[in-house]
DNA sequence: TGCTAGATAGACAAACTGTCTATACAATTC
DNA sequence: GAATTGTATAGACAGTTTGTCTATCTAGCA
């Protein structure tokens, strides 16, 4: 058994797959990410990808998913481990800044993606959404952000703003700038 | 001739291809636009695709490009229109929220093209992010704005959080609610 | 030792691609 | 009116990719 559940280079085969998948997708967009391509950037046999996804789309979804999965776990550390409102989502932002960073575009994959998967991942968006509203609605109540704004509606905007800003990253490189410029705009905005 | 540069139902033949492709992508997702399918999608025979466009991504790439650069013409008559940085940048958002909004979620689908098809999109992209700074940069040298934010990272950050603002129009489907939002966001985040 | 899970290999029909040739038809030109 | 041109259409073609078989190999485990 080579690489059963085991590693190769420190990862996962699946894990393997998934980078492989968003290597091609970075490189030569969406349709050029086939199974025998996925299979050859993997380094395994094409026959072996059928025994982790069903077909190309999967890969990628599941790429979105474990990703976003991830990402919400760290946030929801970031987030508890801040005292107060402000502090809070200023570390949401430049969390959510730099960990969209390092990955790559793979945070506006979604468009690309079927309607069905796209409402697989309609769960992570939710979580998300609901946490900075909540951060919101709580700094409001206690009038360290200003309240005439539609909460729901401005964490809806942040959110989006900061699924992007990870291509801001990777247009300049520098997380820490991006951030704090991310840190200025969202708090600007709702201070 | 059936259809050579007049028009069936109102749409030029290459603007019906679009569409379909654009249709498709949002059912299906990216692998599901196969040339067969577009040329199903939009009524024509699939060797009809092949005197308008070499591949499926020529037809996604016309799609965004041509959406891009209308969203351009649109931009600079509405800025020019407005008198004083502040309104310019409010018709900026308003505008682009709306128009954004009723393409579907078109403005996001560059991450699904290849590397080389994304280059050919960097000169609308740099021209609107232009236009942002300019009218930020002219506002804070006015008073208008404050001045504390880097003129060129803000402009890419509104820029984005523009760009994804369809996809909000398209979950709520209340255009000037998020336009609302979105410019009490943005002025807010400059103000 | 034998059993099992997972990787691999080869074969297969189906679908899609890009290209070719040929035909049909409308508009323009002579 | 006849010839020409431009475009849509139709059928055929080899090459590639897909998803699904069946079968074999190998490492770990009982």
């Amino acid at each position: 058994m080579k690489d059963a559940t085991g590693s190769l280079d420190g990862l996962t085969l699946r894990q393997r797959i998934i980078a492989a998948a968003l290597s091609l997708i970075a490189e030569r967009g969406m349709a050029g990410v086939t199974m025998s391509a996925v299979a050859g950037d993997a380094g395994v046999a094409r026959q072996t990808l059928y025994n982790h996804f069903p077909d190309v789309e999967s890969i990628v979804l599941a790429a979105t998913a474990e990703h976003a999965a991830e990402a919400w776990d760290q946030l929801q550390r970031v987030v508890a481990a801040a005292a107060g409102s402000r502090a809070k989502l200023e570390q949401l932002v430049r969390h959510a800044v730099a960990a969209s960073g390092h990955g790559g575009h793979a945070g506006s994959l979604e468009a690309g993606l079927s309607a069905e998967a796209q409402e697989k991942l309609l769960d992570h968006t939710r979580k998300t959404r609901g946490a900075i509203a909540e951060i919101l609605e709580y700094g409001a109540a206690e009038g360290a952000f200003r309240s005439d704004l539609d909460v729901e509606m401005a964490a809806m905007l942040i959110q989006y703003l900061l699924g992007s800003a990870g291509a801001a990253v990777g247009e300049t490189g520098d997380v820490a700038r991006v951030a704090t410029e991310a840190v200025k705009v969202v708090l600007g905005a709702v201070d």
